[in-house]
DNA sequence: TCAGTTTCATAATATCATATTATTTTACTA
DNA sequence: TAGTAAAATAATATGATATTATGAAACTGA
């Protein structure tokens, strides 16, 4: 038994006759009768009785209507959520990001895609490894990550450029100058993320590479912990623009130029070299790329 | 895309593995290879992630599952649920009567029959020419009738011999002589059906035939009030032995005879000739001879 | 009642989807 | 890095499912 014998049999019952089904299937009287009869015979059952020249349903045709009907219909339900999820009326996105990024970036561009897609968005944060391990697992679809990805199965394309600001707070002796030389942090208590963060591992090559010697006091594992104690003057920090932004533009803190050093890293969109691109995949790069000029 | 097509792809996602879902398939693997992506193409969505050789299904993929499964389950029920018909494990048996059968001899009938085979059995009572009428538009599958049919395309098969008796209450004065000769019959009151009635038919046309005179002194239209006047000695009634068999046995009626006329009718089984004859409906058959058989 | 029409069934044949085997490409494994 | 295994591709074979042609039965209407 077929889909295409459920349809043929389904539309002889509902018109009652075997030439009507024939001319709406666009197909042969005689195709409809064989069709019938081979289900007959599979099922061993007969399914109409041949009355004269009308069709009535038997008993047990009567059931397989019933079942044919739903059968039919589910296949329909479907086929057409699959044109929806082509079409991206529906769909689902699974992203994963780095710790900065995940925070302070993707929350809000996701809110942004799913104003415009009604879609489901899985959204994981992870460190770097982290996030790799989920792309070659196809746990993700796609991912964004600061660090270095080292499996060559994994497709990096650059995002955006970062940047770490060196801030304090608006009652520190900085804030009026927002300049300063490197030999004048030596000796400032700086507040940094832990050992193994991809902010504290940019902080420290740059620092190293213009051979600026730094005093760390304390360490905090929450960016949104060092701000505050940096807002309370309890020390200086260097934060990705990302997490300070709005702060700054709000006076809370001030961003400190140290000569000419830049503390500079790049974000990068990832993804399985195999992964199919999806209508929804390909949609939501457009939409990274289409966010990331507005921050820029 | 079809059963078969669905079959393929739910077994793919189970095993995970294109050549393991051909082993069990019994199929070769290009054969699966080939129906998947031509699933694929026609709907227009990938399903599975071939990410080194190891397959993961997309969302589309995941949802076709999830239909899959369904579908293949619907179709599974609508076939055991056949089966279970052909078996006589189910099914569905609309049974016709005219008055005395249905009243006084089917309800057991299909009593017994429902003992043995748990069907649903539909039952209608209307008078000959009713149930002939729905045995030509396929309403119900068979019927048992008392007068003679027209339709050359309904068979008939005699059925059981059936008889009227004369009876009077037992405190009439027939009630000690059980027999009369047919002139006593001329001056006594007798209560009997309407004109129309398969009874009253029987019963004027043998008076008729002995030149027997009669005065018929109440009309009652159901058996059970004909009966209840002839046990208050109202009057005398002609009436089916299958009526008042159990009044007779009781004492509460007694039969008399007339001389050696007898009023004598057969019932008949009737069904129409091009009517699939199930599995269901031959029981039914032996078991209406089986049953008659006891109480001839 | 009987020709004309309609409906379903049957038979012979054609076509096309779906299988098969053979082979290539790619990736995992020891 | 060879050996193995899985999926994809290509060419071909097979068989189910169509088609046309025809027949039988039954309804319709003069």
């Amino acid at each position: 038994m077929t889909l295409r014998d459920i349809e043929i049999f389904v539309t002889v019952c509902e018109l009652k006759s075997m030439s009507a089904a024939a001319k709406k299937l666009y197909m042969s009287q005689p195709a409809v009768s064989q069709t019938i009869s081979q289900m007959e015979g599979e099922l061993q059952v007969r399914l109409f009785d041949r009355i004269g020249r009308k069709l009535t349903l038997t008993y047990p045709g009567e059931i397989l209507y019933s079942y044919g009907r739903r059968i039919l219909n589910l296949v329909k339900e479907a086929e057409s959520t699959l044109d929806d999820v082509r079409n991206m009326r529906m769909g689902r996105l699974r992203v994963g990001a780095s710790t900065t990024v995940g925070i302070y970036l993707l929350p809000e561009i996701i809110g942004e895609f799913r104003k415009r897609f009604s879609v489901d968005v899985y959204f994981t944060i992870d460190n770097t490894a982290g996030i790799e391990k989920l792309i070659s697992d196809n746990s993700i679809d796609l991912g964004i990550v600061e660090g270095p990805v080292h499996s060559r199965e994994i497709v990096v394309i650059p995002y955006i450029d970062d940047e770490l600001y060196l801030v304090c707070s608006k009652n520190h002796r900085w804030a009026e100058k927002k300049s300063i030389s490197p030999a004048e942090i030596e000796n400032e208590d700086i507040i940094m993320r832990e050992k193994g963060s991809g902010t504290r591992e940019v902080f420290e090559e740059t620092m190293a590479r213009n051979n600026v010697r730094y005093r760390i006091k304390y360490v905090l594992t929450n960016t949104e912990a060092i701000k505050k104690a940096v807002e309370a003057n309890i020390g200086v920090s260097v934060i990705s623009r990302l997490a300070v932004e709005k702060e700054i533009r709000g006076g809370r803190l001030v961003k400190v130029d140290i000569g000419n050093i830049r503390f500079e890293r790049k974000f990068s969109i990832i993804y399985h070299k195999d992964k199919f691109k999806s209508n929804l995949f390909e949609e939501f790069i457009r939409h990274l790329y289409n966010f990331s000029s507005n921050i820029k």
